[in-house]
DNA sequence: ACTATATAGTTCGATATCGCACTAATGGAG
DNA sequence: CTCCATTAGTGCGATATCGAACTATATAGT
């Protein structure tokens, strides 16, 4: 049930993230940009990939899609030669931004509906789960 | 940050839910066969595609894989001839069993670094937070 | 009963996701 | 230093996802 309940709420919140998305965009690519300026920008693919926990292959086409659109940019690992490194465009900042901005009434319904004290209640225990799964995953490497 | 723990668990939950079953299938195949036997099959397509907030398009695809490998069956609705249902066969309802049996020392893991009373928790939040985005998305049907 | 609108499902084309296999670079062992 | 196992990223093919447009049927308004 648990399990449940968290696939169709991403779902969800899926699909109003993109309904405030501009055309070629969609929820993936928002949350790297997020993610790149919520934590930081400079990291490689592969560490985005494991923050996201997707294949590497799915991050690279990801990324793709965010130079397309001049969002982030690659430059290459001055540390590693095989690696690269992702840096956010002035571009991908402000898309970002607006974005979060075009959230607003979104989020404010939402908080209306469930009061933040309630959130705080759940997140650490969210937060518990996805780290033990993570751990888990590399643990037991499963047969 | 809420809907970012619940991204990358859904990701995780994915990943090991999907090792356990066989080539061919994935997540969302079991997801309906669990439906199906927690929920009640015979129900249609549309019902199992609102159920997930999935487009019907994508729910259509997902019953031709499990018609395809014999999991499912479709018949026609007898109330209303646009329509179909979607009954399990033995073989659908015999995975199901089977995959479950199999996540069995895995969701034991969980249980062991996630007391079931904290699950608890945050299960009713969880439900709270889903119906709400659910009517929300009817009722703001965002412009 | 007749027409207009709504609904269930599919088809089709574009893009996303992912596993596998590959190349290039790294780093550790001898 | 050399070899070799490991790591970062990509190319490719198979399947998944989704929106738009379509068909067939149902239902509401008159």
């Amino acid at each position: 049930m648990l399990f449940n309940e968290i696939g169709i709420i991403e779902q969800l919140s899926r699909t109003f993230l993109e309904a405030r998305l501009p055309d070629g965009l969609i929820a993936p690519h928002f949350s790297v940009l997020n993610h790149l300026i919520r934590v930081r920008d400079g990291g490689t693919p592969l560490e985005l990939a494991r923050a996201f926990q997707v294949p590497k292959t799915t991050m690279t086409h990801t990324l793709a899609g965010l130079t397309k659109h001049e969002l982030v940019e690659m430059r290459p690992n001055p540390d590693d030669a095989r690696s690269k490194q992702v840096w956010l465009t002035d571009k991908g900042r402000k898309l970002r931004d607006d974005t979060i901005a075009a959230l607003g009434p979104d989020f404010d319904r939402v908080a209306k509906a469930i009061p933040a004290d309630k959130v705080a209640t759940i997140l650490p225990v969210l937060q518990e789960l996805r780290i033990f799964l993570d751990k888990d995953r590399e643990t037991s490497r499963f047969p």
